[in-house]
DNA sequence: GCTCAATTAGGACTACTGTCCTAACAAATA
DNA sequence: TATTTGTTAGGACAGTAGTCCTAATTGAGC
């Protein structure tokens, strides 16, 4: 694993996120980085490889994120929590360019780019942990609705907050998505 | 206004919707229109001006929408229960290619693009309408963080569809978003 | 039938993209 | 020192994009 090659594709991570990854050119990475196109080249003989290694660090950045929160003992409902408020954590990227796994999910979608499938793996990853805590909290049998559900809503908030750079606003639907979830644990507590 | 612009300009509507603005070259609206790019130059001098006039036409044919079902006399309630509905009534062309507002607005986010204002214009379409409803139901004090709200749920809701097209999910949605809004109405009647 | 304006067709032009090739450079081994 | 392997640089290549120009065609009004 060279440095250069990780060098790439963290460039490549960053403005895939900013400009998208169809406006985002071999030559404008490689200017980030610092390098020729040959070397590029070297590293990476398609773009769609750059791609999945992109990809292939959201998924890992993500599920250490993930398991970070697990390991640190946090109850599931706590987990849950944490979740949705990455919506805080990450506010003023959010606002200014939405949200990284929803907005290069529906790009590959509407380019209908092999590369859609990991993107989606990247909302599965989500998906799925969300139902593990959901399933924790003893609600196995709509864990997996509840899951969407919540993925759903930040999503939602994610693309609204892009439209209406609006720091009020974020932070009072991440106040009811927590209410919700409140309400999910006391209506299965009760 | 030639019968070829409007042609033009619904084919562009179309394919920006299901391929993407940038994806979707001037060849490919002429090939579907089934003429030659000189003439579409004759319409359109630049790309920009096409968005402009897709943006144009989607406002209108959203706002005759809209207008339609208070014309028709509607209750407040009704009317943003039909608004709820959209998801249900477009729901295989949602699952297949996202919301046309949502998926436009971010890709022209992305692109810094300024035909982006005219996407987000769009939104405040529904924005505001979803408020005068809302004012209309007497809900003056939070009538403009509830059409956000509801904005947002209706656009994670697409972006999810999107990604898992199982329309069990989008209907599920629909109907707890439909309970959402009868908690309302019953909360400002009490 | 003539004229003039509106419309259409076809192609030229430049810029840029992803891809690919080849030569140079670096460093480590034998 | 000689060789080899991994890495970098720079440019060539074909394809496509948006843009623009010019000539042909159409059709209505006099």
């Amino acid at each position: 694993m060279s440095a250069t090659r990780d060098r790439i594709v963290s460039a490549a991570d960053q403005l895939f996120y900013e400009r998208g990854f169809e406006a985002t050119s071999f030559a404008d990475v490689a200017g980030v980085v610092g390098i020729s196109r040959g070397n590029f080249y070297y590293h990476f003989k398609t773009k769609d490889q750059i791609l999945d290694a992109v990809i292939e660090k959201r998924i890992a950045d993500r599920d250490a994120m993930l398991d970070g929160w697990v390991q640190a003992g946090q109850s599931p409902r706590a987990c849950i929590a944490s979740f949705i408020r990455i919506l805080l954590m990450n506010n003023v990227k959010i606002r200014a360019y939405g949200c990284p796994v929803g907005t290069l999910f529906s790009e590959l979608a509407k380019l209908n780019h092999p590369g859609g499938d990991g993107a989606r793996a990247l909302f599965d990853l989500f998906r799925v942990w969300l139902r593990r805590r959901f399933e924790d909290m003893g609600r196995t049998e709509d864990a997996d609705a509840l899951a969407l559900h919540i993925l759903a809503r930040s999503q939602g908030v994610a693309t609204l907050a892009n439209a209406y750079p609006d720091e009020q606003f974020l932070e009072s639907e991440v106040e009811q998505m927590l209410a919700w979830l409140d309400a999910i644990t006391t209506q299965t507590q009760s």
